[in-house]
DNA sequence: GTCTATACACCGATAGAC
DNA sequence: GTCTATCGGTGTATAGAC
């Protein structure tokens, strides 16, 4: 508890870049490239401001994966907003760009306390907005009705677009377009295009 | 390149002790935490016999990469030579006590280049002795050949069951019967019990 | 086959000058 | 707000004794 240390504001340019620079080497390296030293490298700083702006390195960790779960809550939100939000939230968890990261911060959980119960939290808190959409969605169509649970819709779109997008960031192509095409078949029964 | 050093023969009880550490580290710990000390301290060994056995760290890593991939495979193989392939397949994909090292191996493959090749190549291998037992199940079935594509069928069963079983590990399980019962009631149309 | 001893690099974190 | 300097701890890897 070395909480004498001088501590810089949370409005700092200089703290961002850290943030981004912890995001870049997940992405790139993965989080056992987690440094104090690689990190501000990457913000083009010097290591010790990292123990300026943060108490520790989890304390900085924890603070980019606040920032990270904000945004994709944001990006969330507002598919469901959209006048075909199970094709929209379709398009939020397919997308490649946050596959990589989303992975790292899924494996760090599993031996992480703090990111594992933000993760829980934040799942649970995805799953509770996605789900009273899908159920209105499933509940307006007899295919829905018939074939489908909301929660388990749910599930199946995250679950099988984090899997295309983490494929595709290996670098592995082939057949994602099959796959794509069979959620949008299914997704086009649940929201026909003429209802908008 | 240290080609003078010793080196232990392959089919030591050690050589194999230091695998299963590994894979403990992993499980429990994540990749971050796999050194060579701590490998060995799991395996009841000395950290210099890390380097007796491999002649690095990334060799015993891959080693042990290898070493499971092909009890995948087998357990894979063994799916598809059930009386209904889909379901043993999915029981397969779904298993909880995997899940966690395979989320490990897949966040290392997005930044070890050796540890990628690897996957991709052990990824389209599944799939291919997977696509044709799907191929053969939807054919069968009239609700098969209107609404499932082999590839993407294979896809969908693999990314919801490691998906689950990602969930499960971390301690969520609220909605995972839901999921479970929806995967079981395709699969039941797809693999009719009577049929055999 | 396993041990002790050792090399050199890098880690998180802190103190204090500017 | 950012810098230089520094601490103790731990990492990979090797050499050589037993």
């Amino acid at each position: 508890m070395a909480a004498t240390r001088r501590m810089g504001l949370e409005n700092s340019s200089s703290r961002a870049a850290l943030m981004d620079g912890v995001e870049a080497v997940m992405r790139e390296d993965g989080y056992a490239a987690l440094t104090a030293r690689s990190v501000a490298e990457r913000a083009g700083l010097k290591h010790q401001l990292v123990y300026y702006y943060f108490q520790t390195m989890d304390d900085l960790l924890m603070a980019t994966y606040q920032r990270h779960i904000g945004r994709v809550q944001e990006q969330v939100e507002a598919a469901f907003r959209q006048p075909r939000p199970l094709h929209a939230f379709w398009d939020v968890c397919s997308n490649p760009h946050d596959a990589r990261l989303n992975m790292e911060f899924m494996a760090m959980a599993n031996h992480n306390a703090a990111i594992r119960a933000e993760t829980i939290a934040f799942g649970e808190s995805i799953r509770r907005v996605g789900l009273e959409q899908a159920a209105a969605r499933i509940d307006a169509t007899p295919i829905g009705r018939e074939m489908f649970s909301p929660f388990a819709l749910t599930q199946a779109i995250t679950a099988i677009g984090s899997t295309v997008g983490i494929e595709a960031a290996l670098g592995i192509q082939g057949g994602h377009d099959e796959t794509r095409a069979m959620v949008q078949w299914w997704l086009a029964r649940l929201e026909p295009e003429s209802e908008g």
